[in-house]
DNA sequence: CCAAACTCCTACTATACTGATAGGTAATGA
DNA sequence: TCATTACCTATCAGTATAGTAGGAGTTTGG
């Protein structure tokens, strides 16, 4: 049951950009140094975020990423999936294609259902803007992100 | 964020016992028969289940497994934590021996204390009974467990 | 009493996933 | 033009997953 460093750092990576949100595009440098994750990992990391359409890119030199919309619109559900794919608790959860043969009858299945019903309520019902909102209100000057 | 086999395969068995939960031993070529997971794998599952005091065994001729509680007293979690040693959605939170040194300033750690609020509050909420009573509104006879 | 029916224990294995690292190409701005 | 940046593909060690396999010890029904 754990998110992998991919959905940790995604998730890490977005709420950078939401706090540095001035317009300006910022590197995979500037993001590696605050947050202490590699250049080439961020790579891997922000390719899958760009593709989802999360983010706008700029090439070349003083280029780097920043956000395709404001910080409130993103729900961190939609970043975790992008980068882990799925957040169901078991594959039965995903498609019509996983679902087992043995799902009629399934006497496990309400249970899990409701389980992926509390996770996905809970990251689908908060935005990035949300972990924006509760650094601020920790004091800013606390934080080095 | 995906639970094992062995989780899931572990709810199942003690829903088993639950439903069949007649003082008598049940031996696993029952639970694998009706089940549809193999002897040799239900071994396995069962031996974390013994060691976590779920379950109490007979051994030669006859012999099998019952629970040692009432279905009512054990949570879904317990048995999951059981198998799958933590529930948690990161490593930082199972202990202080993983609290990662940013965990102080890292702004992504409430979100993620919540989310395992969630996890923790359902799967410690739903109890072995509340699976067989699902089971039971929905009408035995359309289940072959 | 003994053989069948069980639990119990340890080892093994194939496959996939995780968490990276590495090297090179293409675009951009000062 | 050249430093800086995004972009692309490949590789790799380590770990976890989902089992399979073979046997040893225990109990009881016939």
């Amino acid at each position: 049951m754990r998110i992998s460093t991919k959905g940790r750092y995604a998730l890490r990576l977005m709420l950078d950009l939401a706090i540095h949100n001035t317009g300006e595009y910022i590197s995979l440098k500037d993001i590696s140094a605050r947050q202490g994750i590699t250049v080439k990992y961020l790579e891997q990391i922000v390719t899958g975020l760009t593709r989802a359409g999360f983010l706008r890119s700029q090439r070349g030199n003083s280029g780097g990423y920043r956000l395709s919309r404001k910080p409130e619109d993103y729900t961190v559900g939609e970043i975790l999936r992008a980068m882990e794919g799925s957040l169901e608790p078991i594959a039965c959860l995903d498609d019509e294609v996983n679902l087992c043969p043995r799902s009629s009858e399934c006497l496990t299945l309400p249970f899990w259902k409701g389980l992926s019903d509390v996770i996905r309520k809970y990251v689908d019902g908060t935005t990035l803007q949300d972990l924006v909102d509760t650094s601020e209100e920790a004091g800013a000057d606390s934080y080095s992100i």
